[in-house]
DNA sequence: CGCCAGGCCGTGT
DNA sequence: ACACGGCATGGC
């Protein structure tokens, strides 16, 4: 079965992005738990800030699952005020605690043995975990090989018209397909590796080149597209 | 100063 | 199924 034109031309896009920005090392965090940390956090919400809130919780001891566990959630959202939406976020990483304790007996290492599908469906059911949510934690906190997409990502598609119809808005869950479609002539041993870069490497371009208002110059990606596949720009 | 950032959720069509 | 507003802060 031949791969549809847009995913190839992701896959494009990733070498492409992989030849100028070289590897990511994503995510940036020191212990699966920091990952989810700020997975949440960085919900609608700059790094910047979120790097902030995490300096908090390590000072205050509370980067680490005892360390959430035993704080009042009065306590953890004033911690995590710099990263906005605190009385949403402070209630939800405790609720992610109790989905820990109750069902992994507080264990990550035991939340990452459960299968892909059925622990997707366990973290999409928390309160403050949306698909985009998830999937970061599934790939960067517990190693599962599953895509994660952004808005950046469909920003990025929608300017470089990689999609057909090139949707401004496409839904999350086809951005994944077709990200999946990608790699999918890649060993499966390797996905969770090119998941991982793909999305580290679309954050990096987007942030450099693609934010809400356009600045799509000198984007690593127009060039090299426009050139290999005769796309217009924007 | 105004716009924006590595979403999610409830509500209304 | 989508569209839209609210959620909150700090950086630039």
């Amino acid at each position: 079965m031949k791969p549809a034109a847009p995913a190839q031309r992701l896959r494009r896009m990733h070498d492409q992005l992989a030849a100028a920005y070289g590897p990511q090392h994503w995510w940036p965090a020191k212990t699966p738990i920091e990952v989810v940390i700020g997975a949440y956090l960085t919900q609608n919400t700059a790094w910047k800030s979120v790097e902030r809130s995490i300096a908090n919780l390590h000072r205050a001891g509370a980067l680490s699952v005892a360390g959430l566990r035993a704080i009042s959630l009065d306590e953890l959202r004033r911690l995590i005020q710099p990263s906005g939406f605190y009385t949403r976020k402070a209630p939800a990483l405790k609720a992610f605690i109790a989905l820990l304790d109750a069902e992994f007996s507080g264990s990550l290492r035991r939340m990452a043995a459960a299968p892909t599908p059925q622990l997707r469906q366990r973290l999409l059911a928390l309160p403050g975990v949306g698909p985009e949510t998830a999937d970061a934690i599934l790939l960067y906190a517990l190693g599962h090989p599953v895509p994660v997409t952004d808005e950046y990502l469909r920003r990025i598609a929608h300017r470089h018209a990689l999609l057909t119809p090139n949707s401004k808005t496409i839904p999350y869950e086809s951005l994944t397909d077709l990200t999946r479609q990608a790699f999918a002539a890649d060993p499966i041993s390797t996905h969770a590796q090119l998941f991982n870069e793909f999305h580290a490497l679309t954050v990096a371009v987007g942030k450099a080149h693609c934010g809400r208002t356009a600045r799509c110059e000198n984007c690593p990606l127009a060039h090299d597209l426009k050139t290999a596949l005769h796309l217009p720009i924007h």
